[in-house]
DNA sequence: AGAGATATTATAAAGTCGTATAATATCTCT
DNA sequence: AGAGATATTATACGACTTTATAATATCTCT
């Protein structure tokens, strides 16, 4: 035999990187990945391969495919909800002014884009069928009906109006502004963002009208 | 040779139906499908097995699986719609029965339902990806949403109050429903049904208060 | 500079996926 | 009752999936 019947394909160079480094760069791929294809990006071969290394070291560093997915949604909503906050945070220290400048944030292109939604979507369904997907959703959820809770309380004390039970009161106006994003996502010809802030304004109006005491 | 190499398996028996009536059947074992197994439930193989059918017979009369799970899609939603629609038309012909018979509808436990849910996001993923899907979504959303035009602005009408952009204000309705929808299928304990309804009612309320004028 | 730790690659095994093909059983119609 | 139409089965193929394994390159530390 003059050939080497078997080439033993050189080995590809690569770094070596610090354990936190490398899963976040798997996560951030995997929701590369998400974004592209939907339900279909999840995929260990393809997120593998959009974060340029091989399929074994995502079993290494997460062991099955689904510990991963969990952390890329604990990464995302971590980052929606900075991004969120900091809006809050700049805006002048009024309550009415917190509260427009978290519609605002919600319905700017950051957050009111059809490629999150395609991520969340995603997410759901994991949620729907996975007890590890659920509780990081459940604690997401939580956090953020608390500031809506917060927001809406300032506002109330403020002006001045009353409010029954603000905790359903906070998770009603979370279940508009999803149900807006949802519908727009998926229908983006059905109104502009712009109209998504005013309809919640008009709940806003509801609440200091009454409508919830 | 003594024995046959080849078994040749005996051919199972079956009856042969109506075009119409097997992509029914093929229809709503899809859906079997995806409550069990959400995305993953949609296949090829796991549905004709779900049916008792072989595969081939899912390429015969839906060409590929996208048409099958989009045919699955308007079976679902327009049976959701249909049982929404008879909860109206049952009850008395006044504007706020009507209104408050499609919040109860829509809240009662044949619609408020995980499974149900779990049903929407995988088709949600499937239409922010297919335009066949798309346009079986936009028309579903269509009519929905003059339902709740309609019903809203005959109560509008009858106890005189303004409401100013209808088509838009209607959205708003149809996205804190579903936003609750959601919220609640995502996490049971955050709130009971009969809270969801409330929320809605305060929601109306808000409208006669003219908070949406 | 050399040794130990381990992050990373390469490769294989077993299974599922969607679609295409040809044979055939079932039904309808005359 | 026999023939034609077609709904249905059985099977094959290639691409893709997850997970497991051993070999090895890279880095850190002394």
């Amino acid at each position: 035999m003059t050939a080497a019947r078997t080439k033993p394909k050189p080995r590809a160079r690569f770094r070596r990187e610090a354990p936190e480094d490398r899963r976040r760069q798997l996560g951030e791929a995997a929701l590369r990945c998400i974004v592209k294809h939907g339900n279909a990006g999840v995929s260990v071969r393809q997120i593998a391969a959009e974060a340029g290394v091989t399929q074994g070291l995502i079993t290494h560093h997460f062991g099955e495919i689904n510990e991963l997915v969990a952390y890329a949604f604990d990464i995302m909503s971590d980052g929606l909800m900075e991004s969120i906050m900091k809006a809050v945070h700049d805006a002048p220290p009024t309550p009415q002014a917190r509260l427009d400048a978290f519609i605002d944030a919600s319905f700017s292109p950051l957050l009111f884009d059809r490629d999150v939604l395609g991520v969340w979507v995603v997410f759901w369904g994991l949620i729907l069928h996975s007890p590890r997907m659920s509780a990081s959703q459940q604690r997401e959820y939580s956090t953020y009906v608390v500031t809506v809770e917060s927001l809406i309380s300032s506002l109330a004390e403020a002006e001045n109006f009353k409010v029954g039970d603000i905790r359903l009161t906070a998770m009603a106006f979370t279940a508009l502004m999803d149900g807006l994003w949802l519908a727009w996502c998926l229908n983006p010809s059905a109104f502009r963002p712009e109209d998504g802030v005013q309809l919640c304004r008009n709940w806003i109006e509801g609440l200091r009208r009454g409508a919830y005491a």
